[in-house]
DNA sequence: CGCGAGCTTGACGTTGTTCAACTAGAGTGG
DNA sequence: CCACTCTAGTTGAACAACGTCAAGCTCGCG
């Protein structure tokens, strides 16, 4: 039994919420220890390589977390709403952040010191097994954009992130596409002009149906079916 | 400043030994609930999707780490000896094993059963918090292989796994190669003829020697030069 | 000596990028 | 209200990278 790889653009979103786990008095030392800051569209929240002195986590709004290359850029998800960002940079003897985070619409962010988060983490094993998951999910994820990315062809690309933004991102048949061609491409790791070729495609069997800003799905079968031959 | 992204094949080993934060007692724990296995050349260790009642703990021997896609598959790492395997299925309510892992020469595993595993990191903060450690290097490991398989052309992607071999997994300019030209090239996700290709290209360079069966990495500077331009 | 698996080579086809030109629509100033 | 400009979107043709195919080679082994 094969899987299929298919809504690899963000976590499934189980709304493991890991801060359920934490006490009275331990929330009271992690708000103690935030601050929240309103980034405008395009914004950059962390940058690759600098000192991760905190965790951030995005309550509203919309970001992209990429990796940046000499040439070009790996995005390696959509951050949407209620996304936990930096955890990676936990790891001993080198906290920097190791992607970049910038925003793709004016989003709400709290950053939450590391310190006072490594030590909920090294004295909460509720709160650490929660964050292991959180880390696991995270990881089944970049697996399938790997898997997505390396795998499949141009249009089962574009399908699979249509579908990952009608299924994970706005959660709805029709929705406001934030995106440019451009950002599609860099999302789907493809040139414009093969974004906008296969984006014609699409419409033209009828597919999808985008007027101004606004994108409807009209086939998810069918492009389910696309995205999982490749 | 923008990262190389080279030596992206396993992760960088830190010898964050996971089992020395166990006290006496749960150690003993662990050791009576585990068994140890030995699998010859080519065996499958365990299989995506099946239910992931250990974790797996390579004490000697070569795995690859591997997606099965419908019509081919992608190798996500290499894994050494003290390599432990099967973190990522520990997520609330899904135990399957998310990837196959196979063995590339006889291997000795210890399958640790998984209530036991997860019944000390609920219990033990240190132990969970390495673990979390242990799930970062991996993270960071993908991330840069991702970036390697997406972002780089068939001449860095044979640099990045030579030198990958060299420096992580054999630790030494010269040492046996275990891989045929076709897992190589299930290794870079490229066709056996291109692999041979490059291969030719690097030998008449200068860059490596293969006698028989043992390879000789000679001008590792250049071949980081290719790996990180691409 | 002959067989077979892995290796090698060249010719060719496919996929997707690059480049250059063109178009449409949104804002801007006279 | 009309040029003017600017950016995103679009199109087609040329090009590059890489895979596929078919054939031949090498070497170990029975």
């Amino acid at each position: 039994m094969t899987c299929k790889f298919t809504n690899t653009c963000t976590i499934f979103n189980k709304n493991l919420t890991l801060f359920d786990e934490l006490t009275e008095e331990e929330l009271k030392l992690v708000d103690a220890n935030k601050v929240t800051v309103t980034y405008k569209k395009g914004e950059m929240i962390c940058k690759q390589g600098s000192f991760a002195s905190n965790i951030m986590h995005i309550r509203e709004g919309l970001a992209k977390v990429y990796l940046e290359g000499h040439a070009s850029n790996l995005i390696l998800k959509i951050a949407p709403e209620n996304s936990l960002i930096g955890m990676p940079s936990i790891y001993e003897g080198n906290n920097t952040f190791i992607y970049s985070v910038a925003t793709y619409t004016e989003s709400v962010v709290d950053l939450i010191d590391m310190n006072v988060f490594q030590h909920l983490l090294q004295t909460n094993p509720k709160f650490s097994f929660r964050a292991l998951n959180i880390m696991n999910e995270n990881i089944i994820q970049i697996y399938g954009r790997f898997f997505c990315l390396s795998n499949k062809q141009l249009h089962g690309r574009i399908a699979d992130i249509l579908l990952c933004l009608k299924n994970r991102v706005y959660k709805n048949d029709l929705f406001e596409f934030a995106f440019s061609r451009s950002e599609l491409a860099e999302l789907t790791n493809m040139s414009t002009e093969s974004v906008i070729r296969v984006m014609k495609n699409f419409k033209d069997d009828g597919l999808i149906i985008q007027k101004g800003k606004t994108l409807e799905i009209l086939n998810p079968d069918m492009l389910n079916k696309i995205s999982s031959l490749g």
